[in-house]
RNA sequence: GUGGGUAUGGCGCAGUUGGUUAGCGCGCCAGGUUGUGGCCCUGGAGGCCGACGGUUCGAGUCCGUUUACCCACC
């Protein structure tokens, strides 16, 4: 059950009730992809930086270790010892953007693993096969993500197959759900907006999908290349078709100026790998500005990461040792700056919270967009 | 001591029968990264080619001397 405590234009500040604990939104789910924080963190981390909700991946799982193990296991909680909120992936991007030699038909598709070649086939039901197994909080629908820029005839075929798919997603999850050796009989279901950067295929397909009473509704196919100005149009075309009462997700966004502007605008939900792919690379967020690490500037800087940060490589190390153990390639360099980095969205989604409790995001909002995304200057 | 080999950016190496601004990998410096392979992509700095002399219109390349290091044999 999704709950909005309060509105600020269209920014919203939520809760959705799960069995596996409240989410409190708008909120950054830390994204595990193979049921594990890249950079070598635990879901003992997970925890001590303030994350509430993982974010794991269908595609990946089912080729490693295979969801069926998982269910023998115990289910995805407890396989990776998390028992907070997950939102697993449908796959459905990942088949676009890593598996080779992919065919399209109305049943689903046909590719080749990213891994080994294997020959696989995902349609919704394996989709939803798979994360019932997997017994995440949140299920994602199968989709297809079609890359950009797309011609309008292929946007337009390609969203309303989407869209078919998600009625069989939404019956396979029903059937699933009620079976006496469902993982999570709670199993909640999200839909996913698609259309491209063409506004009224996004509002047509949102109109659509708006009325199969999803437990929440995802924008999908964005930060795919297109300029942010267009993402942020996107948003506002379908913002208003989206039912108000239910979650609304914006898949895998973005810095942290993209997730203002897109709560904004009225989403609850994001995830995205930048803070910790950016982390592994030294590239880390502070609230004065982004700054690289690797900068020779950095050399013999006494300082923490970021002066005002609580996590535990700000409280422990200076810029001088991480980025030493950047050069020496240390594991222990990206665990750190991975930490510091899912710590930083996720103090910054508190912090956006709270602005939202005092209706002052608003203010907030001005004040932060104009740092976040721009260079420290130090 | 004798014979052979190698000397070219920080490191490891290419460089044709002598011919424009001497290349490459790694490293270094700096960008990028949006429902994750740590991969990767894009720029940039850095070399009087071990030293000295000779041949030539022209030498990293050919010749001589020399220095350093490596290998084999005594």
């Amino acid at each position: 059950m999704f709950v909005i405590k309060k509105t600020e234009g269209a920014a919203r500040r939520g809760v959705l009730r799960t069995v596996h604990g409240d989410i409190e939104t708008p909120v950054f789910m830390n994204v595990g992809t193979s049921a594990a924080i890249k950079g070598g963190l635990s879901a003992l981390d997970l925890k001590e930086i303030g994350c509430t909700v993982e974010l794991s991946n269908t595609y990946h799982l089912h080729i490693r270790p295979g969801d069926d193990l998982i269910r023998r296991l115990g289910g995805l909680h407890r396989f990776m010892s998390w028992d907070g909120p997950i939102l697993t992936d449908s796959g459905g991007f990942q088949v676009f953007s890593l598996a080779q030699l992919r065919k399209i038909t109305e049943e689903g598709v046909a590719f080749s693993s990213h891994m080994d070649g294997k020959r696989i086939f995902m349609g919704p039901e394996e989709s939803m096969r798979i994360q019932s197994n997997l017994g995440s909080t949140i299920a994602m629908a199968f989709d297809e993500c079609v890359e950009n820029p797309a011609e309008y005839a292929y946007a337009k075929m390609s969203a309303d197959r989407t869209a078919r798919w998600l009625l069989r997603c939404q019956e396979e999850m029903k059937r699933l759900n009620a079976l006496p050796t469902a993982v999570n009989p709670q199993q909640l279901l999200f839909g996913i907006n698609q259309g491209c950067t063409y506004a009224d295929l996004r509002i047509e397909h949102m109109k659509t999908i708006a009325e199969y009473e999803l437990d929440g509704y995802a924008i999908g196919g964005l930060a795919v290349g297109e300029p942010a100005p267009v993402m942020y149009e996107m948003i506002e075309a379908v913002e208003p078709y989206m039912p108000k009462d239910k979650p609304r997700y914006l898949m895998g966004v973005g810095t942290p100026v993209n997730i203002l502007e897109g709560i904004y605008r009225g989403v609850d939900f994001f995830d995205c790998v930048m803070p910790s792919r950016n982390a592994r690379h030294g590239n880390l967020f502070t609230h004065f500005g982004k700054i690289n690490l690797n900068n020779e500037k950095y050399a013999e800087d006494p300082r923490p990461i970021d002066p005002v940060c609580g996590c535990e490589a700000c409280r422990h190390h200076s810029r001088a040792y991480i980025r030493h153990l950047f050069k020496a390639r240390e594991a222990l360099a990206m665990r750190l700056c991975v930490i510091h980095n899912l710590y930083f969205y996720n103090e910054m989604m508190r912090d956006i919270r709270q602005a939202l409790d005092d209706g002052r995001y608003e203010a907030f909002y001005r004040e932060k967009r104009a740092i976040y995304d721009a260079r420290c200057e130090d």
